[in-house]
DNA sequence: CGGGATCCAACATGATACTG
DNA sequence: CAGTATCATGTTGGATCCCG
């Protein structure tokens, strides 16, 4: 099965291009490798105070794609003062092990030339 | 090992982060597995047709980041008109699989939501 | 607490024309 | 042929303030 697209044929759908324009933001893999770790749902504010350094707005978007995509889940409570509970779906959980290899494979080559 | 990330322990390496602020670009992913995919090395233009949309000069500079990161290799044949061919090296063979995966996955489990 | 709204800087990408 | 130079535009991410 080809995976990626060439010129000559016309394609509606490129598998590689499309899972990078999707998750290849600035955020999107760390989030997710963030929930995935975690045994419970993440609430908001600790999945902000985990990752440290993004914005309230990014966050809050990259979380309402990842929603979209069928990757995260979000959970909300009624209660006041409000809670949002923000955890894996399974096909969240189903690209975790992709994003890990990536990882690994960063690890082990691109150590110093960053 | 650990290949993410987190606030409470200063890092001045972030494996995930790391490798998708490379290779998860609009076009890097697509130029090394059309790459990957060639038995031999391609020329510039034989790259840029098979691609197709992407213009001149991104490709120009994303295989120049490629070549600074060493996944790419440039051989220029002093002739005229000028010849220049791209391919692999091992540590851009080393990542194609997990490119692969990715995409594989996408294939999957993105049809359609795009 | 978990956002939304707004404004802005930085960057990524693209179109076009030109060149050794 | 394989780029470079320039200009224009679109998109991303961040800072700040506000709200139920």
């Amino acid at each position: 099965m080809r995976v990626f697209c060439r010129n000559s044929e016309p394609v509606d759908f490129c598998p590689v291009k499309d899972v990078f324009d999707r998750i290849g933001n600035k955020w999107t893999a760390l989030i997710m490798l963030t929930l995935g770790q975690a045994e419970r749902p993440m609430r908001y504010r600790q999945l902000h105070e985990t990752i440290g350094d993004i914005s309230q707005k990014v966050l809050t978007a990259t979380l309402k794609n990842l929603q979209e995509d069928g990757l995260v889940a979000r959970q909300v409570y009624p209660e006041v003062p409000p809670r949002v509970d923000y955890s894996l779906t399974a096909k969240g959980q189903s690209l975790l092990p992709h994003l890990y290899s990536l990882a690994e494979w960063a690890n082990e080559h691109m150590r110093g030339n960053n």
